[in-house]
DNA sequence: ATATCGATTATCT
DNA sequence: GATAATCGATATG
């Protein structure tokens, strides 16, 4: 099937994909779509590099100190984007996964564009001419928030399953190729577990493209 | 190609 | 007061 070029060939991912473990929400949600779709803006990015985070018993996690005011969404029902503002400069955005009452979430940290990339480029504030590392529009859990235009003001909270909401996760029958898995990045408690899941081929991954597990 | 560092603020100890 | 699920710039091999 070709890579998608228009939003009308995206289906909407369901609730009952993300009310699962964060392994297994974040395996297969590598080669899914996200969308954003509002008045001004039109884009799509296939996912090729994300990070479970397992709960309230992952001490890397955001929700290992409990439901805050910061991260009440990854204890609510699974689908909802948690976006978290971090180093003083930088958005994050995460799906909630499991159950209400049961924390865990997949962390976006790469996409590939597909759809709007100069509004991408223009959200960045970069060129797109010269020289340019081209991959720096969406590689990284930074940049991929900034080209979207995701803040926490505006999105965290929100329906990732509906279209609805201009800001969806979908599928087009893209299947992915080359999984790998490696230790998480930039954390400081649990580095050990293999919970970062990447498409190996794909040049948008970030950081190291070594894998530190057997292939999956 | 790898290393180091400053930016800048919400959150928690 | 310290830290953080990061990035971009600068320095050095």
């Amino acid at each position: 099937m070709p890579p998608s070029n228009n939003l009308a060939s995206i289906r909407p991912l369901d609730r009952a994909f993300f009310a699962r473990n964060p392994r297994r929400v974040a395996r297969e949600i590598l080669g899914k779509v996200l969308v954003r779709d509002t008045d001004n803006l039109h884009l799509a990015a296939r996912i090729v590099e994300v990070e479970a985070y397992l709960g309230q018993n992952d001490p890397a996690a955001h929700a290992a100190a409990g439901n805050t005011a910061r991260n009440s969404v990854l204890f609510g029902p699974p689908g909802y984007a948690y976006v978290y503002f971090i180093y003083g400069n930088h958005y994050c955005l995460n799906v909630s996964c499991e159950r209400e009452g049961k924390a865990g979430s997949v962390l976006f940290r790469a996409l590939d564009p597909l759809l709007g990339i100069a509004e991408m480029a223009a959200s960045r504030r970069v060129s797109l001419e010269g020289p340019r590392d081209f991959t720096k529009l969406t590689s990284g859990p930074g940049r991929l928030a900034e080209a979207f235009g995701i803040t926490r003001a505006r999105d965290n909270g929100r329906d990732l399953t509906s279209p609805d909401s201009g800001l969806w996760i979908g599928e087009d029958g893209f299947l992915s190729r080359g999984i790998r898995t490696s230790s998480r990045i930039g954390i400081r408690k649990a580095v050990d577990r293999p919970l970062r899941y990447f498409l190996a081929q794909n040049p948008f991954v970030s950081g190291g493209r070594k894998s530190t597990s057997p292939r999956i």
